[in-house]
Order: structure tokens, then sequence, then C-alpha cells
DNA sequence: TCTGGGGTCCTAGGACCC
DNA sequence: TCTGGGGTCCTAGGACCC
């Protein structure tokens, strides 16, 4: 049933909760069920949502305005990401009954490696495969599409076949007629690029793609995508990840704001929002960044980016807005229309320790961690953004709190140098520190 | 999908070093 | 100083994913 090969067959398993928030919000409401249900209210357009909000019309992106025209009976809700998680990770512990190779690759995906276990669960690969979607169902309250192949590739292939509640198992020798009828675009890791660059070549299905000679793929192609093209194969060149990433390897802050702006106050602005909104997440992960990475995106969708190594690694906006400060107008331009910014904090380094520097840099900014640690715990309290910098403050005003935090705004200045304000938080003076 | 936000990985080419 | 060959490290930027 595997394909004989001179190597062991594999059964690798993707795993892909349908509509994954917006089941999510039915299973914690059982009133939701049946009903058109859509998630992203926070941001004003559709992220997820329920069969039953499509079959009306309701598409990613759309607009809550057209959403409720086309829709009237919707419900709308807010991202709740944790209990996403917990869904997820409930997810993964389901799975992991079956074997212990998961690979937790989304919030609502994962790949399970069952290759040996039909001795262990006394059936074959397919039927245990059913036992875990049925496993997810009943105790998750929510369906789940699986695809079972070879290799990771064709096993994404699978859980897209079938979209509802499927379950397509691919056997190697059957294994042409789901590739003759998949377009190249849709492989994992073929993108828009390497679509049109294979159809160049008059590669349309992933079936035209597998049947190239190897010499042609890898004189035309890059690494990535010969072991796209093993993989269509049957060969497995990517292992399951199941030890799964301990920490970050960067952490960004973007944001988009319109209209677009030529303002350098305003830019910088938004950057130093985003930069304070970055070093609470590394904050949260005990993190402290070495490199930073920041940009400006034009109306044009072009990146003005500008790298800068940090003195010391920190996890305080003040160090970063330092340096940021210094080359922000070097790569701003008057005259050109600006729509986004964003920041990455690189290198990321565990921020328990802290080392000592001649000058004292460290010392100090190590008090400002501890400053940084009660804004984080009042903004625990009271929400975020109760207290932000002086420099974020055009941000503030113009962005989403305008409203709700208008008269937190009115009279915080920059926390460095506002002592009411820090009086009033109750915060630590710079001189007591 | 005329374009939101958060990520990772790969590669080409330059700098620098025997 | 020039020449040849080869290695490593770093960086900018592309491509793709959910």
């Amino acid at each position: 049933m595997w394909g004989i090969s001179h190597s062991f067959p594999r059964a690798i398993l993707h795993i892909d909760g349908d509509s994954f928030f917006a089941s999510c919000e039915v299973a914690k409401n059982p009133a939701l069920r049946g009903k058109p249900v859509v998630t992203g209210k926070e941001r004003g357009i559709a992220s997820s949502m329920t069969y039953e909000a499509k079959r009306m019309g309701v598409k990613r992106g759309m607009m809550l305005s057209e959403i409720r025209r086309v829709c009237p009976s919707v419900v709308i809700l807010p991202s709740d990401y944790e209990t996403y998680s917990l869904f997820s990770n409930r997810m993964y512990e389901i799975v992991r009954r079956y074997t212990p190779a998961v690979e937790e690759y989304s919030i609502d995906e994962c790949f399970a490696d069952l290759s040996g276990m039909r001795r262990v669960h006394r059936m074959g690969y397919r039927n245990i495969a059913e036992h875990i979607k049925q496993d997810l169902e009943r105790e998750l309250g929510m369906t789940f599409s699986i695809g079972l192949s070879a290799t990771k590739v064709l096993a994404k292939i699978g859980s897209k076949w079938k979209k509802p509640d499927g379950l397509t198992a691919i056997s190697l020798k059957d294994v042409r007629a789901y590739l003759e009828k998949t377009p190249v675009e849709k492989i994992w890791g073929v993108g828009p690029n390497t679509a049109a660059y294979l159809n160049t070549y008059g590669i349309r299905t992933a079936w035209e793609f597998a049947k190239r000679e190897e010499v042609w793929v890898k004189a035309m192609l890059s690494k990535p995508f010969i072991e796209i093209w093993h993989e269509l194969n049957g060969e497995v060149m990517n292992e399951l990840d199941v030890e799964g990433r301990q920490t970050h390897l960067s952490i960004s802050k973007t944001k988009t704001f319109t209209p677009p702006s030529r303002n350098p106050e305003f830019v910088y602005s938004q950057l130093s929002k985003n930069i304070e909104n970055a070093c609470i997440k590394l904050r949260r992960w005990d993190l402290v960044a070495s490199e930073i990475v920041f940009f400006l995106k034009t109306q044009e969708f072009k990146y003005h980016a500008c790298e800068i190594k940090l003195p010391f690694p920190s996890s305080v906006p003040h160090d970063i807005l330092k340096a940021t400060g210094e080359h922000f107008p070097k790569i701003f331009h008057k005259n050109i229309l600006y729509r986004a910014t964003g920041i990455t904090m690189m290198k990321l380094i565990d921020g328990g320790g802290g080392q000592l520097d001649l000058f004292g840099s460290v010392a100090k900014s190590e008090g400002l961690k501890r400053i940084f640690e009660s804004v984080d715990e009042i903004s625990g309290r009271y929400g975020k953004h109760t207290v932000f910098l002086g420099t974020s403050f055009q941000a503030m005003r113009n962005g989403a709190h305008a409203g709700d935090r208008g008269h937190a705004a009115e009279r915080t200045q920059d926390l460095f140098k506002g002592e009411t304000t820090r009086r009033r938080l109750g915060l630590p003076m710079l001189g007591e520190v």
C-alpha cells in the first residue's frame, strides 16, 4: 500500500484546524454553533470565519461594514489569542497520544510522524489518522482536515484536498492523480515568483514539476525548491522539527498608517510606538537585542532600512530610540510619502544576566529596565499604553487609542522628563533608581 | 487578493585573510 | 608589489510561510 522502496516508507500527517479562530469561538460558546461567526473585529477586517459565513460570501480581509451587508445575521468577535493558544496546545497533546514525533507548526497546524506506529496501535496508518481526527473533533468541538502521505509536502497537499472535515491519504502509487490536479503555485513553499518562473518552462502542475529530470532541477533552482522536488517524489528532505523553538530569533513590530505621511515628526512617532511595543515583547520573553533594523516603507512599497549594532544589548526603548534617532534623518527623505514604519530586534540574548561595562552604561540601562518592568506591570493592570513615551505621543493621538486613552495621553510627557506623570504613576524618579 | 503583521531561511557578493 | 587560488565571515535582499 505504501509503495515499494529501498528505504522505509514514511507516514507523515498534516493536521489543519478548519477556520481555526472562528471554530475556537464556537467551541467556547456553543450558542454560536450553526451561526455565521467572524473574528477580527479589533482590526476592522475579517481574519477567520465559519463556513456558515463563507457560504454567505464573507471573505478574508473583508471590511466589517461589507460583512454586515452580505450577511446581516453575522456575529463579529474580537480575536482572543489566549483561547486559541489553549486549543492549540490541546490539539498537540491529543496528537501526541499517538506518536511523540509532533511538530507544532503553527497555532492551527501540526505535522505528526506515524512511521512505525502500526504495530503499537494495531492498525494501519489511515486508521490511526481516523482515530486522531475523531479524538480531536470530540474533545475540541471543531473539525480538522488531515493529509497522510510519505513527506510533508505531499501531506500538505492531502490536507488541502478536501477542506472542511477531510481526510486524504496519498499513497505513492496514486500520487500522480493528485499532483496532476495541483497547480505549482499551490505547492507548499512555491510562491508566486517561483510559480511564474516554472510556468516559463511550461511547468504548470505539480506533476509536471515532479517529473522534470533531477539535473534540470538542480541546474535551474535553488536549494529549497530542489528539496520540494524530492518531496513531491516521495523522498523525505524535511524532517519534523519536534523540539520546537525555545526562543525567538527576532522580534519585530510594524504598523501601517492611513493616510500616508511626509511629516518626519509623525513618522518618527509611529516608529517610536513600534519600538515601545517591540520592547514590551522582548521583556515578556526576558530577552535583550544586540542589533536592530528599523525601516520606513514608502507609498510605493519600497523599504528604506537601517541596521544598527547597539553599544550593548537592551530591551529598553530609551536605548533603542537613542540609536534610531541618530540614523533616522539619514533615511528619511523630505517629499516622500511613507505608509508604514517597522522595527526588528535581532541577535537576541537571554536578558537574565547583563554584563558590565567599564563606563557603567549597562548599569544605567539596568535601572531603566527596572522602570520598564514597573511600566509593564501597570500596563497589565490598567491596559496597554496607559504609559508611553513622549516620542510616541503623536502616534497615540492619531492611533487606535485616540478616544479611549486621550485622557491619559493629555498629561503624559516624555517618561524620562515628565516627572508629573512619573509621580502620578508611582514610578521611581530617575535619581532614585 | 493592488498589498496586514510576524516570522524564518537561503544566496550572492564583497571584504578580508592566508 | 604582483599573481593565483581558496577559505571564511558578514550583509543585503529575496522569497515564502501562517
